[in-house]
DNA sequence: CGGGCCCCCTGGTGGC
DNA sequence: TGCCACCAGGGGGCCC
């Protein structure tokens, strides 16, 4: 579910009330989640530390312990970290002055771990630059060179850019004016670098309105964002598009539905 | 390397 | 109303 705005929504709002909070325990409800052993050892290493910083990189979110460890988060589809109490979520994190976190997940595919903060995070996980804060439009462009695959598909591979997903690639490709199933080695050199900055547009407006809600994402508080409100063709196939009122059609590239104009698109 | 599958899960929705 | 196939903000693995 959430993708780079919506988990920046979260780990802002995070800096904002967490920051220094004082952790009593880390409770593993879900064994899916890691072992019993893993569950005892993150809890070890968190109780009676400190949350001092909360950094996210793609859809990552990694939360700094006084220890020198991060708490490493990634909640996949439909995950959530809301405060207050929550219904029957998978973890739950329990502080000294603090509302309790958990991370709510219905289809359970969210992941944690810990590891030192100091290591290249996430550990094990080939990831490219941040898409909004540590990649540049020299290195976008030099990525798409050649490449047969999909733009699509190439704005959904982690390794190009980390951040990206379906709702904001879609975005990004209708603003650019590029059909998603164009082979992303045709693009021109101009081409690129419209798709870069409407991409970069596409992730921060995300975060001004807070995120997009579909069905899943919630911020910290169990509210949802209001981005979808202004989405040009994400979950819009069959109405009509907003600058030539032809029909919005949907494909299916790497796996997953994309909308676009067959008239703005090319 | 690329594409097309399947898998991990659960629940809402739209069609019949 | 009831049932069911299909679909969903992600990503990894496998085979060809």
């Amino acid at each position: 579910m959430p993708e780079l705005p919506e988990v920046e929504t979260i780990r802002r709002g995070l800096v904002e009330r967490y920051t220094g909070a004082h952790v009593r325990s880390l409770e593993v409800l879900d064994r899916r989640l890691g072992t019993h052993a893993q569950a005892r050892a993150w809890h070890d290493r968190m109780a009676g530390r400190r949350l001092t910083a909360f950094e996210r990189k793609g859809k990552y979110l990694g939360l700094v312990l006084s220890n020198e460890m991060r708490f490493v988060i990634h909640l996949r589809m439909t995950g959530q970290i809301l405060t207050g109490s929550v219904g029957k979520p998978r973890l739950r994190l329990r502080f000294q002055e603090h509302p309790d976190l958990s991370l709510a997940d219905t289809r359970r595919f969210a992941e944690v771990w810990l590891q030192p903060a100091q290591a290249e995070w996430p550990s094990a996980v080939p990831l490219g630059p941040d898409a909004l804060t540590e990649a540049t439009p020299q290195a976008f462009a030099l990525g798409l060179r050649g490449k047969r695959t999909a733009i699509h598909a190439a704005l959904l591979d982690q390794r190009l850019l980390a951040g990206v997903g379906n709702i904001y690639s879609q975005e990004a490709l209708f603003q650019a004016g590029l059909r998603p199933a164009r082979r992303a080695g045709s693009l021109k050199l101009a081409q690129r670098g419209r798709l870069f900055s409407e991409l970069q547009r596409a992730l921060q407006r995300g975060i001004e309105h807070r995120g997009t809600t579909r069905r899943d994402y919630r911020d910290l508080d169990g509210n949802p964002g209001s981005a979808q409100t202004w989405h040009a063709v994400y979950d819009r196939a069959g109405r009509p598009c907003l600058n030539c009122q032809s029909t919005l059609k949907a494909v299916t590239v790497a796996g997953r539905t994309a909308v676009f104009c067959p008239r703005c698109q090319r």
